[in-house]
DNA sequence: CTACACTACTTTATCGTTAAATAAGCGGTT
DNA sequence: AACCGCTTATTTAACGATAAAGTAGTGTAG
């Protein structure tokens, strides 16, 4: 069933139909009833969508690029919350969210043609690493695009925090209590799936903005308190899973030179080196401090501190962003949003200065 | 840029550039590279995904429809859980998935059109009311459907758990502790977003099958003990947050019969009960006992006795189904994905026999 | 030397819609 | 009878792509 049959069998143009569904003002009432009376009998249920985006050259959809398989996206409290915020503004807009698929490839990265195929108007670009074919793919389709948290790019809106700054305050907290003995559990450096200690040249050349700011902010407070970083040990995670973080932690934590304090790059992290501790019979935060990042771990025990930041007004302002672009509406400045640093119960002073060596 | 302008710009005919990307195998190598780089040159990214679908007369892309605003979705772990295994599978079929956004019309039902205007394959319907009207025009369009948990209608393929049995599982372990005065804290038995008792007229004639279900569990297992329904208030929550669930456990613990043990239709609405418990200076599950429903809520304290089911599986299933109608399989049975009481520490025998009035 | 399969590409027609321009009719005025 | 502004409906021409069928040209077998 089409606009043009439903035309046909009332003698009327497909126009006029046409105009039944979108501009109802431009018939008379009388008309418009016949026209969907017989729409009715005949089983049409208006426009159909593609043809209508096809003539139109918009779709009123929304493509979100994510730069792991999407189910891992429901598993990760961040970015639920913060697709709570991008949703609750699209669908304000009126605008559809389409979850893209794209098939991971060898090499860890994800099938560029993906976003060559999304029937979208533009795409939100979520925490991708720096040079991630994918984001080159939906940059190159012209589309108005907004990133969130990685990589900013020159020319192309950003959603972010100040990832340098918010790590460098945890490890302050951590040297303010007077810890010197520190421990890094990172997630992804880069995305080949490495796992185990990274050096600093792997650290500088990490691929994930994120991870590189982060390890920046906590090395320049260590560094700033005039320890050395060499002395911090970076064991890079795969992924941002508890039972990741449990295993670094184990071996951070059974090294001879144990680390009186672990900063984690995210709560789940934070939440495996909590097991880990627990299960090496060292109690949080009396044999060790622990300082998570997000803020998405309400449960644990001790509580975490941890860097706050709003997932779910990250999604919103990336959402705004983009509906203003698609508006050719002008877009704020990049802006960082801010980050707060909450101490709970998983840090307190070391037992006993670190001893010398 | 568009295949024509290549095709021009090259000498070829559009269909042939259209092969170099969609049947690489039927031209040779050496023009089909001609193509790319001019396509390259020329900012092309490969054929229009409108354009592609209109003609194809399928888009790959399927729609999920959401009884509630889109972003209330992210709130609720069991649809959380319900996305991660439904998005799993159709990224493994390479298949999108569209949030489809629907306005909230005054009723709070959700505006039909949405069903109508999406450019989707296939619907998956989340768990909604009886005569919902989006649910109407999604059926309308004639594509592959699958709903989850309600409605069940005839012909309509469909996946949820035995709702009944599992409700009169909770109750008859309540029963079995001894208990006799009940309560019980619903969400939403119509979308009319109503708070308060709710008698047993509106019960049977529930517009959620989940509720009704539920609630005929319950009283089932209760009659069965040879207690009267009557006595058991149903307090109906407008939907399933704590918050709710807090209201309505205070209504019904500072009720002159006073219930030793409260049924919730969800573990948000238990969390809810368990907050309202404690404010009352009744501790759980001495003077209280709390049953949940959905198990979704491992942290709670006390640990919430509950009803588990598998939500992640039942997107997963879902998912499966659909990909088979898509392909144009027969699609089996709908089926009930199994439930088990799960007995924690939220549950216990009452204090004392309930006095006789 | 015809027949036939095969490769490499083209032609034609169509998917379902809507923007923009155009026309026809209305009662009334000049 | 020409022209008004206004409403209502029509005509025309894309939007960007691909299925299906067709046409050369080439090699290979009988």
């Amino acid at each position: 069933m089409t606009l043009a049959r439903i035309a046909g069998e009332l003698g009327v143009s497909a126009m006029t139909v046409s105009n039944a569904y979108n501009r109802p003002d431009r018939l008379s009432g009388a008309l418009r009833e016949r026209i969907f009376e017989t729409a009715d009998r005949l089983g049409y249920n208006g426009p159909d969508p593609v043809g209508r985006s096809l003539r139109r050259q918009r779709t009123d959809v929304v493509g979100v690029l994510y730069s792991n398989p999407l189910s891992y996206a429901f598993d990760d409290p961040a970015a639920v919350s913060f697709l709570r915020g991008l949703s609750s503004v699209t669908e304000g807009a009126d605008l559809g969210l389409l979850l893209v698929p794209a098939a991971s490839g060898a090499s860890g990265g994800r099938d560029p043609r993906a976003a060559a195929q999304a029937a979208v108007d533009g795409f939100v670009v979520y925490s991708m690493s720096d040079e991630e074919p994918l984001l080159t793919a939906a940059l190159g389709r012209g589309l108005p695009t907004v990133v969130v948290d990685q990589p900013a790019r020159q020319g192309v809106p950003f959603v972010g925090v100040d990832d340098e700054g918010a790590a460098s305050e945890a490890a302050g907290h951590l040297l303010e209590l007077g810890h010197e003995g520190f421990g890094v559990v990172s997630f992804a450096l880069s995305p080949d799936g490495r796992e185990g200690i990274a050096d600093p040249g792997r650290q500088e050349g990490a691929a994930f903005q994120v991870s590189r700011s982060r390890l920046r902010g906590y090395r320049s407070a260590v560094e700033a308190a005039g320890l050395p970083w060499s002395g911090v040990s970076v064991f890079e995670c795969p992924g941002s899973a508890a039972t990741l973080g449990h295993r670094a932690a184990g071996a951070l934590l059974s090294s001879k030179r144990r680390p009186t304090a672990i900063l984690s790059t995210s709560d789940q992290l934070a939440l495996g080196v909590l097991a880990a501790a627990e299960e090496l019979g060292l109690s949080v935060p009396e044999d060790l401090s622990v300082v998570g990042f997000d803020d998405v771990s309400p449960g644990a025990v001790p509580p975490l501190t941890t860097v706050r930041q709003d997932h779910e007004e990250k999604g919103s302002l990336a959402g705004r962003m983009l509906v203003s672009l698609l508006r050719g509406e002008d877009v704020p400045e990049p802006r960082r949003l801010p980050t707060r640093l909450v101490v709970r119960g998983s840090t307190a002073p070391p037992r006993w200065p670190v001893p010398a060596s």
